[in-house]
DNA sequence: CGCCTTTGACCCGCGC
DNA sequence: GCGCGGGTCAAAGGCG
């Protein structure tokens, strides 16, 4: 039933090597050779009914996401998704979205590059991305050799831009997780940690990861479905949205 | 009619 | 220099 952790858990921004870390060592080389830019990793576990789900229509965030391709990945019997953002078409904002091969029913959502207008229902996005700037996010771009200083907020862009929909918000959500990563749900703290560990001792495959409900978009529900039937339950997304809304509202501008 | 999804091919970068 | 893998682009098809 629903009864899957619905939980996720931890965002990390990183540059690359970081990021591509935490997917695969392979995955090192798309840093690479991608040069540094910023990406945010997010990790989402889902439940059981994603099929629910997509079919409710989850508000995801703000922005509309096209998908642009879609590649296996090596060591992962799951294929990754290339997302890109069409709200806007000078917009750069990009998301991979991938199954962490040690567990189907974790997500990996990488953000990349950031958004280059204001999110469609939110006029006045800046002011909340320029506040997000998390320490840790900073660390990453400043590894980024500020190739995106600009994203730095803006990169969070797209993940305050969640927040602002009270949804999914990574940008509060990592800031919370840098310092409490599991303060906010102290019982889920549990799997959570227990899937950390789980997961970085076998690989580093989802070392970062954050809960992000917006990330499951129905466009990501709907790929990963037919990828394989994610199951998402409902009712944790509700659980999870009345708790990280209470957590990222506060961040949303007035 | 417009937009999005899907699939294949091509290109780039890194490792060996 | 070659091979592997990842990422992006383009074309076609389908759906709203």
């Amino acid at each position: 039933m629903d009864m899957d952790a619905a939980a996720a858990t931890a965002t990390t921004t990183t540059s690359d090597p970081e990021a591509s870390s935490q997917l695969n060592r392979p995955e090192i080389q798309e840093s690479k050779k991608r040069k540094m830019v910023q990406k945010t990793v997010v990790r989402v576990r889902i439940g059981e009914n994603v099929s629910k789900l997509k079919n409710e229509g989850l508000p995801s965030d703000f922005w509309s996401w096209r998908k642009y391709g879609q590649k296996p990945i090596k060591g992962s019997p799951y294929p990754r998704g290339y997302y890109r953002c069409s709200t806007s078409k000078g917009c750069s904002a990009k998301k991979q979205v991938e199954r962490c091969r040690t567990d189907a029913s974790m997500l990996i959502v990488t953000y990349t590059s950031t958004h280059n207008h204001p999110a469609p229902d939110l006029p006045s996005t800046t002011q909340t991305k320029q506040d997000l700037p998390p320490p840790a996010l900073k660390e990453e771009l400043e590894e980024q050799e500020g190739e995106k200083k600009d994203e730095i907020g803006g990169g969070k862009e797209e993940n305050f831009h969640y927040l602002q929909s009270a949804i999914g918000c990574c940008e509060d959500i990592i800031m919370e997780q840098e310092e409490d990563p599991f303060k906010l749900n102290p019982e889920k703290s549990h799997e959570r940690i227990d899937l950390l560990l789980e997961e970085e001792e076998e690989e580093p495959l989802c070392y970062s990861q954050l809960n992000n409900f917006s990330t499951l978009k129905s466009e990501e529900l709907d790929y990963f479905d037919e990828l394989e039937e994610l199951p998402m339950s409902s009712s944790l997304l509700k659980l999870m949205s009345s708790n990280f809304s209470d957590e990222r509202i506060p961040i949303a501008p007035s």
